[in-house]
DNA sequence: AAGACTTACAACCGCCATCGC
DNA sequence: AGCGATGGCGGTTGTAAGTCT
């Protein structure tokens, strides 16, 4: 197979030119549902459409019937507490979609893979971006109690994830002239050296940053 | 009203692990 | 042990519906 693959890229799973693709229609739906709950999958998804009468590739069977059609699939919008399990999962294990939706009953990979792309990764990334922009300005004159402290805010939004900690915010100039990254202590903010001002927001946007944020999550 | 833009989510792609021969 | 077939998974894309201008 490899030498095959070298030379003509990977084999695909069944043939593309025979096979429906784009959204599932009623019939398909009935058909595939009617024939797993009679046969099962019989634990062979590529042989599974023919027998089904359906002209469609198994692993979009498959996925048609885990993600849709399977009994006790929860379809309605995900709750305060799924949310917050997310988050926390997401924390802990990452991207393992397959791990965070076993814990969310009725839930499945794709339901929580695109609830995370779509609502709690911009969310998570808005409410840090202005944690950022709001504190990120020249300081009072020093404060002879306590020095100023990153302070979590939190709207009561569903998403209830909190920084693990809340690093020190190193002195900041007086000045307009501009922001040297020596200026942050290497513990906290460290990843941003090399950053002036002006490339905050780009660096908000960045994975990196978004992974170190997630690290700073703490369980809820 | 209509075109541009955004959002949400279904579906597909391709890599990797596992299994049976 | 090696190979091919298949399942499982995460990343990405396509597109319908909603919103904005």
């Amino acid at each position: 197979m490899l030498v095959r693959e070298l030379r003509m890229g990977r084999a695909p799973c069944c043939d593309k030119a025979n096979v429906k693709r784009g959204p599932w229609s009623l019939e398909e739906d009935t058909a595939l549902k009617r024939y797993i709950e009679e046969n099962g999958s019989g634990g062979n998804w590529i042989a599974l459409p023919k027998k089904a009468g359906l002209r469609r590739c198994g692993k979009s069977c498959r996925l048609r019937w885990l993600n849709y059609l399977r009994p006790n699939i929860k379809h309605g919008c995900f709750t305060e507490e799924e949310d917050d399990l997310i988050c926390s999962l997401y924390k802990k294990i990452g991207s393992r979609w397959s791990a965070i939706a076993s814990k969310l009953p009725g839930r499945t990979d794709n339901h929580v893979k695109n609830h995370w792309n779509t609502k709690l990764k911009k969310r998570v990334m808005e409410e840090q971006a202005s944690l950022f922009n709001t504190s990120y300005k020249p300081l009072p004159p020093p404060l002879e109690i306590s020095q100023p402290r990153l302070q979590t805010v939190r709207s009561s939004t569903s998403i209830n994830c909190q920084p693990i900690s809340t690093p020190s915010w190193p002195e900041l100039p007086s000045s307009d002239e501009g922001l040297n990254a020596s200026m942050w202590n290497e513990a906290d903010f460290g990843f941003l050296s090399g950053f002036d001002f002006e490339s905050i927001t780009d660096l908000l946007n960045s994975p990196r940053f978004e992974a170190v944020i997630t690290s700073m999550w703490i369980d809820a």
